[in-house]
DNA sequence: CTTAGCACTCTAATATCTCATGTGCTATTA
DNA sequence: TAATAGCACATGAGATATTAGAGTGCTAAG
């Protein structure tokens, strides 16, 4: 445990910090700890000792550690309250009724974005808890289909696939039908056994049932069930902080943000704000990502903000907190 | 008109560049061109004069201007052959029949990102001349609805909206019969008008159409027409090239990259390969575009790629050449 | 426990120097 | 007349030195 003094000493440089992107001395906290440099210096080589903080160079002030930054958001740190400003502008988002889903969280990827010079990602309806209630097939040509799959939370997705052979449109309506006799109804992951163990025997053993139709279907399910919707505002922001001044460094985060597979990786488990500082991000060691799960009438998704880990944790949380609640009540 | 060396020596100083990016001096040329550095000085200080070649400072080697590039794409250059490498890897595309255009496109995007240390750009698919092969309202909730759209082309569009009262099932059903009888087998750029002239009055008459839902659907239809797909692919590449050094350059470039309205622009218009380089591309002076509009059964769309002014435009050309006829023949 | 004082460290900005490369010009050559 | 050799000059890039400023650690005294 850390004293009253030492705390307030930490509270001073990592904010200081975030302000200025600048080590912070000793001389320039005197004035507020009321006290003299050397006392503030002894107090510093405490928390630096005990890893709160640390220097860039032996002469230098002192930055917040990883281990500062999360000490502070855990033990110092309080949410700020919204500015008006803040609040004015996604508020025009929530207020307007006519937005669906999507369009609300894109929008305030964008705000947000902005507001923070941060880059904001949405990975979301995962949709596996969607209900079928419509399977479509509609053919183009001879050999070219689309298949349409409608949920009960009015998600679509749709894929046009080849088959090698002309399909009637009998065998068409014969297969379709049956899909949708088994599938209507039943949640999205579990549509691919359902169609593996009970309406396969059934094609196997018809003639009349189009085996390759099926199959293409089942492909699509299955990218449907695995595939994450990534969205994705402001990657350029994070160039603005000083910390990414560094062509490589920025090769580095940018080639990051373009790999799917890595971005996906983001997705949320918990629940609540969760701050992951630095290393903790799995991203960068420079690097933070606070992220929240929203859940809307069972539509799940993550939104995540990436910034530099100099970065205001607490206006971001209250910021994140805002969107999460307006988002899970639309 | 230019002399046979001077032509000679404008090809070798912009290959030379291409390859280095570094100044090309005078005495690296002597060998080539079987002189002295002082000819070769000469033949330079002519091809400045005519603006063909610029210098970075007062006593440096030359660099190609805008306009020595155009000069050399339009009558040095010859479209390189295709390496045994390259075409490998992009008939791993087009010997897969089980690719759906989209996929293709967006695998050959990919592949020449990587190959070429290139950004590219596919905006397409804006799908006007589809024919709308059929149109669907699915309720969510009571007052959520789903619109599906499926064109002949196999394309399909789908718009989540609400209304604010709840609508019956019977309501939909006779108000998308009603859309259905009229749009059907119709191109979608005229769909608007057909609704507006032929499908309002008889909503307006009948009590029983539902307009609300009627003016969503003019909506959707609208943002479809207007909406184009934009794919992109290598974003982070274009950082490797030694021009792009500068943070700011950097981000004003990716700012770019990220101005959905700014990359439609780059839709082309033309036939075959087109080249704009650096002003000409009118999205950075840095910068050269390489276009080319590709189109399977009506199916249009654009696909760019955006690298340093100091690109190999005869490779390039070819790839992109390889790619667009390729994507053609589908 | 706190503080004043002092020697020491390190960065960042600036100036200076040198070297290699390359130019423009002029007189000379074929 | 076109090509060349020679030479003075310009510049960038890199190495090195200098300086001012900010900040530290440590010690001894309050």
């Amino acid at each position: 445990m850390i004293s009253e003094r030492q705390t307030q000493l930490l509270k001073i440089i990592v904010e200081e910090y975030i302000k200025t992107a600048k080590p912070v001395g000793s001389k320039a906290i005197c004035d507020i700890l009321d006290c003299s440099s050397a006392t503030v210096r002894n107090e510093m080589s405490f928390l630096e000792d005990i890893g709160l903080l640390e220097k860039t160079h032996t002469s230098s002030g002192r930055i917040p550690s990883e281990k500062g930054y999360r000490y502070y958001v855990d033990n110092i740190m309080v949410p700020k309250e919204m500015t008006g400003d803040d609040m004015l502008k996604l508020q025009t988002i929530f207020k307007n009724n006519s937005l669906v889903l999507s369009d609300v969280i894109m929008k305030s990827l964008e705000i947000v974005s902005e507001l923070t010079n941060c880059t904001l990602i949405s990975l979301g309806n995962s949709s596996m808890d969607n209900i079928v209630s419509k399977v479509e097939v509609i053919p183009i040509s001879r050999t070219n289909l689309v298949a349409i799959i409608v949920t009960d939370k009015g998600h679509v997705e749709n894929r046009n696939f080849n088959v090698d052979e002309g399909i009637s449109p009998l065998e068409i309506k014969q297969t379709v039908d049956l899909i949708n006799k088994y599938v209507v109804g039943t949640p999205l992951e579990e549509v691919l056994s359902k169609l593996e163990f009970e309406v396969k025997p059934i094609i196997n053993e018809n003639v009349q049932y189009q085996k390759q139709l099926f199959d293409a279907f089942c492909n699509f399910i299955n990218d449907v069930t695995s595939e994450s919707d990534i969205k994705m505002s402001g990657a350029s922001n994070i160039l603005k902080q000083p910390e990414f001044s560094d062509t490589n460094k920025i090769r580095s985060i940018l080639e990051k943000f373009e790999d799917k597979e890595f971005i996906k990786n983001i997705k949320e488990e918990e629940s609540g704000i969760n701050v992951y500082i630095g290393s903790e991000s799995e991203f960068d060691d420079d690097v933070s990502i606070i992220k929240t799960k929203y859940n809307v009438d069972g539509v799940e998704g993550t939104i995540a903000l990436i910034g530099p880990t100099r970065i205001e944790y607490d206006r971001i949380i209250t910021l994140l907190d805002y969107i999460k609640k307006n988002i899970d009540s639309e």
